[in-house]
DNA sequence: CCTGAAAAGTGAACGCC
DNA sequence: GGCGTTCACTTTTCAGG
């Protein structure tokens, strides 16, 4: 796997930024030409550090108004691929992740409404490997954002 | 403020898939010419519900492989706006939300390793508003997607 | 990196419920 | 009038040289 060089994370950070952003105004950034910088992409595609573009949408323009972490405890020893595919079908799981500590996972849930959210709970509490559940409902969004294309060391 | 049809919520569908399509490939889908199409993606980012378009990175490949959960305890009677302040300096802050029951907010961190990670929560715990934190580790990432452009009315 | 043909973006004019 | 379509024009993409 080869190196990600300081250009390549400029485009990283223009296409965060701006996904519909064409190849020429990349390039008058990092000081390349339009096909170069294609090129770049599409072996950042290629070597999967980008993953593809996507459309940020307003959860709550769109009716998603209500959204919880829970914390999910499980029967037993049970495998990530055995809570992902019961979290799947879901529709209002948005994230999922296994995690250290006492709970098992953690589970970001995104609901039309406080009773929309109840209802996806218990469909969520009905799910046989679960034992039980530890909710916590957001009451507003401080932050939202991609990380930086490098971790800056602080630490030395 | 007017209504997000069937064919709006198929385009961000599109979009939120892929949005490098072009207009004349989201017409082919929903039906409609190209001009057509731009006129409702445009007029979806007038109104908000589409916030913009971003390329969606591989944290792990740039770095970033280690990702925490963080539950803040504010001491006294504390704004979301003072939070956000404090928090949007910190890098390795990636998501922050006020929360409901025991804690204040939650903050979702993403840090180069354990160490880095140790780091950032040392800076965390600095800051002069936070009393105390309890954070857990993120083992795998099971899930992670948009919701639906509708959410489907369960409860009727 | 440049060049040129093909494709996409974009505004205007026009027609239809 | 809102919304879709076609047309004309510009910009961008993208495959060789």
């Amino acid at each position: 796997m080869l190196r990600v060089d300081s250009i390549d994370q400029l485009i990283v950070s223009q296409l965060v930024a701006d996904a519909r952003s064409s190849y020429a105004e990349i390039g008058k950034v990092v000081r390349l030409s339009a096909p170069a910088v294609k090129r770049r992409v599409d072996r950042l595609l290629d070597r999967g550090i980008l993953r593809g573009f996507t459309a940020v949408v307003d959860a709550e323009a769109l009716g998603w108004g209500t959204e919880a972490f829970v914390e999910v405890h499980c029967r037993g020893n049970i495998s990530p691929g055995q809570i992902r595919q019961r979290l799947e079908p879901l529709a209002e799981v948005v994230a999922a992740y296994t995690v250290s500590g006492a709970a098992d996972a953690i589970v970001h849930l995104r609901a039309a409404d406080i009773h929309h959210l109840e209802d996806a709970l218990e469909r969520l509490r009905a799910v046989d490997i679960i034992d039980r559940t530890v909710s916590t409902v957001v009451l507003s969004t401080l932050l939202e954002r991609s990380p930086a294309p490098e971790p800056h060391d602080t630490a030395h």
